[in-house]
DNA sequence: CTAATCTTGACTTCAGAGGTCAAGAATACT
DNA sequence: AGTATTCTTGACCTCTGAAGTCAAGATTAG
């Protein structure tokens, strides 16, 4: 009931290009700095995002990472599903006559269709928050921008 | 994302003592056979759902589990809980001027608080399905009581 | 007293999380 | 063309925690 360490990274990485670089590739060694990430773990991680269509790349000099979709069309979920894989719907639940007869164990269909029920309600919460939005909070929370300089707003 | 098996065995095995067992003490040997779990490891299970005060125990001939409250008032959300362990607030998020200060990582704040926020949700819908509406949907999915005789309702 | 049942806690196994690394391919700049 | 920069690919490593087993002890009904 927790989640990776590496869909967190990602979501930190996603928020990182989101609030310091607009439109701009963005190299993953600078992100890994400043979100303090093993940057080799991060290439890893950017494979999966780009697999996944939520980024693009260039090589060479100036290259980097960027998003491919602007940030409102891109949701916490989205995310999230890329990560983590798919939902396994292994079990036989609701309504099909067929599947359910072979099935030997009376509480894993009704503990699997309700499980299947709350990960539905689960992703529209997910889906329902954007990027976009996590940079709102980045303003709210006064995150330094280009941080290199540290936290110096504070006098 | 996923529930660990643990979880999913504590919610079967107690969709057992609902369904079957109307405040009798069942005895895991019962439950681990209808319900296809481990015997071993179902004791574990158990000695975590009585530690949450979920179930009582009673031991010797005729002993077994019981549910301590009555099923309309254990919801999915205890259950799950009780099992995985409190989620761990470990980030600075939100107001704290104090602790933000200290926060090196600005992403870290703004993932954490937004996924806070997530699981707050979650944690509401799991607690809006009890024990007894999982028992219901038994009924519903037509699972066979005592099922010893296997599924014979088919013809 | 004895058989049934939970209790306690130590033990084992193994996949997967988490992370590292090196050689190669593409690109920009001069 | 050459070189520095950056992503790409895929192999590799380590160790924690999930998943499950087991045995000896404590309680209780009959």
């Amino acid at each position: 009931m927790r989640l990776s360490s590496k869909t967190m990274y990602a979501l930190r990485a996603l928020f990182d290009i989101t609030f310091h670089s607009h439109g701009k590739a963005t190299k993953i060694d600078s992100i890994a700095a400043r979100e303090n990430v093993p940057p080799r773990f991060l290439e890893q991680i950017f494979q999966d995002l780009k697999q996944a269509q939520i980024v693009g790349s260039k090589r060479g000099p100036n290259g980097g990472y960027f998003l491919l979709r602007s940030p409102e069309t891109i949701t916490i979920g989205q995310v999230v599903r890329a990560m983590e894989g798919g939902v396994e719907h292994n079990c036989c639940f609701g309504t099909d006559e067929e599947v359910r007869e072979k099935c030997k164990v009376s509480s894993k269909c009704v503990t699997a269709a309700v499980w299947r029920d709350i990960s539905v309600q689960l992703n529209t919460i997910m889906d329902s928050v954007t990027l976009s939005e996590l940079a709102l909070r980045g303003e709210t929370l006064r995150v330094t921008r280009d941080s290199d300089a540290g936290f110096s707003y504070t006098i």
